[in-house]
DNA sequence: GAATGGATTTAGAATAATTCTAATTCCTAC
DNA sequence: GTAGGAATTAGAATTATTCTAAATCCATTC
């Protein structure tokens, strides 16, 4: 069954990375994975213990920076906003919905990515980019 | 002399946004466009206390804020760190120098600007776009 | 020129996200 | 099975920022 399978993929992710699967990571890592739109801590922290009554808020942020330390998560910070957490590890930049407070994720092409660290003056090396949107996006077409 | 040409350039520029010139928002407003270093709201503080002892923190917050709404300055934010502020009005992207911790003004010439617009997909309205890097910059050459 | 009232400043309390602390619990390896 | 390090936990602490309510300032009106 796929709860299963994904549970065991989930699994193997975090030992993949040298971590223990305790049942606290997992379940942080499952409510991520599920539902991808960019909860905060404490949104995570909501759905987790939906599953998982007992688990604490320290827990929570704690397995959020093991699973940020190790890459399988990262962070998404705009303005001082409490930071939110995006199971995309592909190199993309996001859009922040003013009107609904949503935040999408955006494809950036590598051409362009390249383009940007052009910008650059000589000697200066980055080693992340950072690019987000602020704005109103259309409604989805359903 | 240079300093009160300045002082009344600076008054000009808070009266012509609608702004009553307290001093409080002068010597703030001063401090900002005098070390183009990025600071803190802390930092402002302490700057500013060296010429007007007596201002409180709250009103250094309420200065920036009102700079900031009147698009006199512009928030510097990357991660969670504390806000920074910066009085370059022209579009640009930052550099945040991992070694020495210090913000660097980039240039992006505004046909990579219009081009990073373009990922957005239709339906998509960005009123901001805020491109930052971190890395490390190799040292000034003296 | 004094009174009025709205804007501004101020000190300190409050807030909120996150981190820290110290104790407990859990596992893994011997 | 036990020892020891890792992980979890509750709650305290931290920190940047905002809020509150009172005081002060200042432009305008009489």
């Amino acid at each position: 069954m796929a709860t299963s399978l994904e549970s065991s993929a989930l699994t193997k992710r975090l030992t993949d990375s040298g971590l223990r699967p305790t049942p606290q990571r997992e379940v942080v890592f499952k409510v991520i994975l599920e539902k991808r739109d960019h909860p905060t801590a404490d949104e995570i922290f909501a759905r987790v213990k939906s599953q998982m009554p007992t688990i604490s808020l320290a827990t929570v942020y704690n397995c959020l920076e093991t699973l940020v330390q190790n890459g399988l998560v990262r962070q998404v910070n705009f303005d001082r906003a409490p930071t939110r957490y995006c199971p995309n590890l592909h190199e993309h930049a996001h859009f922040h919905d003013e009107t609904t407070g949503e935040v999408h994720d955006i494809d950036v092409p590598a051409e362009l990515l390249a383009k940007l660290r052009g910008v650059l003056p000589p000697g200066y090396d980055a080693s992340a980019i950072e690019l987000s949107f602020r704005g109103k996006a259309a409604p989805e077409t359903n």
